[in-house]
DNA sequence: AATATATATGAACAATTATTCAATTAATCA
DNA sequence: TGATTAATTGAATAATTGTTCATATATATT
C-alpha cells in the first residue's frame, strides 16, 4: 500500500527486452479491469466466504443455518454475506423473519473447481 | 481473525433446516482444502500480482522488465514474485545476472477469464 | 581484487480486514 | 402493545499485508 508515484527507469540488462515490454503492454487488459479482477479474487480469498459460497452452491440457506453450519456467530456471517452481496455473488429473499441467501452467479463453482485443480497438482 | 472457539446453537427458525445443513455438510469439501483454496485466491487478490501473472502469460520476463512495465520498484516486484513462486504460480531461471520468470500453471488464464466474465456480467 | 548490476531479503510502517460486542431494525405472535 | 427472534449495522480490536528503505547476495566485467 501507499505506493509512491515514482518513475521506474529501464534497466539495461538487455536492450532487446524493449520488444517484450511493448508486446506485453499491448496484450494486457486495461488497468481498471485488472483491478476489478483482483477485487473479485480478494472476495474469494477468505475461507469463511469460500465456505459460505460452497454451501450455497448446494442449497439456499438462511443466515442462522449458515452460522450453525460453520460454527460462527450470526454477526460474522452477516458481515461476510454483505461482502458477497456487494460483489454480486449472492442474492437474498426474505420470508417472514428469515432471510434466505443463494448464489447469484453461474461461474463460481467453475472458478473454484479450476482452483482445486491447481492445488491438487502441486507436487 | 482471532475467532473465538464458541459453540453456535441451532436457531429454531424452522426445524426443517436440519436436513439442509446435513445435506450441505456432506457435499462440502474438507475444511483444509477450502482453506487452501482461499489461500490461492488470496494470491490472485492483489492487482500487482494479477498484472504480473497477466504479463507473464504473454512472455517470459526478467524482474527489471516487469518493474519497468508496471512502474514499480524492483524490490516490490521481487517480493510479489516470491509470493507467486511459493504458490507455485510462477517459476524462474537464471541467465547470468538476470533472472527470468514465467508461468508455472496452465489454469491461471482460464481462472482469470472466468473472473472477467463475472465482472462483465454485473449490471 | 574492485566495481557495477540484477535480484533478493528483512525490518518498519501504513493500510486493510475479519471477528467480536453492543445496539438496532424488522417481522411474528402472544 | 410488549416480548421474542432473525438479521443487520457500527465501532473497536487484533491480525495481516503491500510497499519502502537499507542492506545483502550473486554474477559479470575491468
Amino acid at each position: 500500500m501507499a505506493k509512491k508515484d515514482q518513475m521506474i527507469e529501464k534497466c539495461d540488462c538487455d536492450v532487446i527486452h524493449d520488444d517484450i515490454v511493448e508486446q506485453v503492454k499491448e496484450k494486457m487488459p486495461e488497468e481498471e479491469l485488472l483491478y476489478d479482477l483482483a477485487e473479485l479474487f480478494k472476495v474469494f480469498g477468505d475461507s469463511t466466504r469460500i465456505k459460505i459460497l460452497w454451501a450455497l452452491d448446494t442449497a439456499e440457506m438462511c443466515v442462522c443455518d449458515i452460522a450453525y453450519l460453520l460454527n460462527m456467530t450470526q454477526s460474522a456471517i452477516s458481515h461476510q454475506l454483505r461482502v458477497l452481496k456487494q460483489a454480486k455473488l449472492v442474492k437474498n429473499r426474505r420470508e417472514g423473519k428469515v432471510i434466505f441467501y443463494s448464489l447469484d452467479d453461474e461461474h463460481i463453482k467453475q472458478i473454484f473447481e479450476l482452483g482445486l485443480v491447481h492445488i491438487s497438482e502441486e507436487e
